[in-house]
DNA sequence: GAACTGGATATTGGATCCAATCTGTTGCTA
DNA sequence: TAGCAACAGATTGGATCCAATATCCAGTTC
């Protein structure tokens, strides 16, 4: 028997994974109402789990609620975006600062493992496995320096951005950009140079937020 | 009729705002277990709502969860503590930076005025008006900065120390210091003075953080 | 005596039902 | 026609009931 399959323990928890993929995917898009009921039959579960498992999303920022009157799929501002990447910046940067000196072999060699899988799933046209395997490369760096509240508060700002992010990988060209730098981040990374790594993060996150801005501006209605 | 008295539209809110009097309090101890069926008999709502509640207490780190075990109140641990403090220092450096260029007048006497009722409270010995109003007088500076995430990020972090904070201001010297440090950064503010700000800001801050760690390793039993 | 098995109890998880609120529409009135 | 009241349908909020799981303890086996 496979071991590897983990039925989730509760209804919740399998609700809230399931949400999160209509998210990131636009089947929810940004603005649309989520209606409990329907969420409930879709999931075929009722209404109890899908009402927890919107209340952490709630608190994450992918839905706004209003009482009596149910949530929304929460909408990105130009402005909105600008902030997350400003905090990300300050955030990131200090990840950085605290993991890398402390980086064994080890950690690189698993960072630039991502990175390869970020490539492989590039080459397939995998969007999906992109943005997951984008996402474990750079957490892997950040999770290394040991700051768990720092870590959650960073996935709560790329959570933000997910749904927009998809569009960015979608670009051939973006997708060569990326593979250069993840290689050059993790040249870095490998000799333990903080300022360049920084800059480096820097300068990859400032290619994105411009593709994002465009799709934030260009799909909102508003 | 007194207008300023709202009853919450849904009982999740009240069980919100209750359960979270209890936990600065102390009443909810950092360890205990949260049993949904007490919470539900002491406030007179069902569970349903207190599941609800307890989610977002959850997502704020308030409170910790295990499938088919419950809530637990959330333990800080000296790590932790200083985890918190550094990433205030980041983000209120940078709250401080946006905020002061563009302070109007009015802004900077509402925050006086603030500074007065910690002031006020603090003569009266009133440790949970200390608290509001101390809290009310940094974030009425941090919210100018006009960043919304910032400032929700930067309220999850106060609220995880909240706990911990009035045993710095039941200390008599303490209160005289918090006075003081008040009145020079209204000072600064005043005078627009963002560097003077954020220092100022930085040493009122480390001022507190020996306090409250000397509380945990006390108050805990690890 | 240590480890395991089975069941009793406490607690959480989820489904269903009913109440409260919101939204849109119809019809009335000025 | 503009505005308002009343009603109907849809949707959310909450209470209650039952199921699933965990914990604890007694009894059994080796």
């Amino acid at each position: 028997m496979t071991a590897d399959f983990v039925r989730p323990p509760t209804a919740q928890e399998a609700v809230l994974t399931e949400l999160r993929r209509l998210l990131v995917t636009g089947e929810l898009a940004p603005g649309f109402p989520v209606r409990q009921e329907a969420v409930a039959e879709l999931l075929g579960v009722s209404r109890v789990p899908v009402r927890e498992a919107l209340k952490v999303l709630e608190g994450e920022g992918h839905v706004k609620y209003a009482a009596h009157r149910g949530y929304v799929v929460s909408e990105l501002s130009v402005e909105d975006l600008v902030e997350v990447y400003r905090l990300r910046e300050l955030l990131e940067a200090e990840a950085i600062r605290v993991a890398v000196p402390q980086l064994t072999d080890a950690d690189v060699e698993a960072i630039a493992a991502a990175a390869r899988q970020v490539d492989a799933a590039g080459r397939t046209g995998d969007l999906a496995g992109m943005t997951a395997s984008n996402r474990d490369f750079h957490f892997q760096l950040f999770d290394a320096a040991g700051m768990p509240r720092l870590s959650r508060t960073l996935r709560q700002l790329w959570d933000a951005t997910d749904v927009y992010r998809s569009v960015y990988f979608a670009g051939a060209g973006n997708r060569r950009h990326v593979k250069n730098e993840h290689a050059a981040l993790v040249d870095a990374l490998r000799a333990h140079d903080v300022r360049q790594s920084i800059a480096l993060q820097k300068a990859h996150r400032d290619h994105s937020v411009s593709a994002v801005t465009a799709a934030i501006v260009h799909g909102s209605s508003g």
